[in-house]
DNA sequence: TGTACATCAGTGAACGCGCGTTCACTGATGTAC
DNA sequence: TGTACATCAGTGAACGCGCGTTCACTGATGTAC
């Protein structure tokens, strides 16, 4: 049983002022360690990247990481709760909270997985790849947290819509939130490679959203 | 050096017939060793599978393994070749050769992609995290031996069709290759996860080719 | 202020374990005669 | 046909290594007086 490790310190606010040194360890190093490990997380994959990998990242002793986190799960569970549910949230807020038409409920999340991906670049490729592992520690994540939240709610509102006349009768309101992400996700997870596969170094984020708009509000048809 | 490795003998085809017993290996061995380690690529990922793992899965000794093929990165190679190859060569044969009209091409490239997931229902989540992953063998494999065969050849027919009027002009002939696997592949390899959130068991093959096919047809809006 | 002491963030070395790989060996199965 | 022998697919045990984790320890920094 480890005593003294930071994160249950700090959990405990109203411990009194004992005599001896305080408990500060510097403020910069834990996001530091966070960081490290969101690295190795995006560029080998969660289950192939190692304590001691995440260590040599961050230039720390493995023992460091055990003694701030308590182990290679709470890490990730520390990663996952400080650095992808942000981000996350982010996307949530950016979709009208009301009522909208479909093509602007769509504008809007087009949109927020655009800034999404513009201020977490890592974003991407981690959730679709994470997500996919069938052990994976994202894909429970995402079934119960992020799931209910974001997907389900739009499928009710697709299905509200269609039963108005205002969507496309042939789409599943369910299938539509899939297609959205592939849309959007996956083209940006896998951008570094068809930019090197097209060498389409003019395509910028813009373009992509303005291609993606394009295609979802009249297909493939010329209008 | 290994000599006698049974890859290395049944290359030298023209060896004389010596005396001894006649060098014939099980022959339902070495598929069913291809057949596990898949298996485990497509439930742990790449990164994360381990030769003993693979052993494991087979029934088999580690040893075994290493004397079939060599080492863990000749045995991936080998399911690359045996396994992956053929399966995607399949899409590239489902494609129409001559010129077609892009409702024609979309449609058999939807239908080949389906097909593909039918006959091989692993493909489309190891593609898509292991094309991902920054590191990944099969990253590879796609830039060098798929990605000019259909999606660059995809890319240049769309930008034909579009030069000729026949295409959405907003659209980008680049990106709508993005976007076809997207609509596709990013589907089929994240059913179990749309299934599970939205309670879709009514959602088969059929359905979601018709959402597809309907989405790029008129896109969001009633027609 | 100066001294003694308590605290605790962080360390270095060691642990047991599973890994990929090696290699001397086995024993079933063929050929030679 | 029967016997001696050659072959080689496959094995079992061991190797060095990197892993996650542990724990006695250090030493800078605070408090007590």
């Amino acid at each position: 049983m480890v005593k003294n490790r930071p994160t249950a310190r700090k959990s405990s606010a109203a411990s009194p002022r004992l005599p001896g040194r305080p408990g500060a360890d510097s403020p910069e190093l834990r996001p530091r360690l966070l960081d490290a490990a969101l690295a190795c997380y995006v560029r080998d994959g969660v289950a192939a990247t190692s304590l001691r990998a995440i260590a040599r990242e961050a230039d720390v002793t493995p023992a460091l990481l055990h003694y701030y986190f308590g182990g290679g799960e709470q890490l990730l569970q520390a990663v996952v709760e400080e650095r992808l549910v942000p981000a996350i949230d982010g996307l949530r807020e950016a979709l009208p909270p009301e009522a909208t038409d479909v093509a602007g409920l769509v504008a809007a999340f087009v949109h927020g997985i655009g800034e999404i991906v513009a201020r977490h670049p890592w974003l991407p490729a981690l959730w679709v790849r994470e997500v996919l592992c069938e052990g994976g520690a994202l894909r429970d994540f995402l079934l119960r947290r992020v799931g209910p939240q974001i997907p389900v709610l739009l499928a009710q509102r697709f299905a509200q819509a269609q039963r108005q006349g205002a969507l496309n009768p042939d789409l599943d309101p369910r299938l539509l939130v899939v297609s959205l992400i592939g849309l959007t996700l996956f083209p940006a997870a896998s951008a570094p490679i068809w930019r090197s596969l097209f060498g389409a170094d003019d395509i910028d984020a813009a373009a992509l959203r303005g291609h993606t708009i394009a295609l979802l509000d009249r297909g493939l048809g010329i209008g």
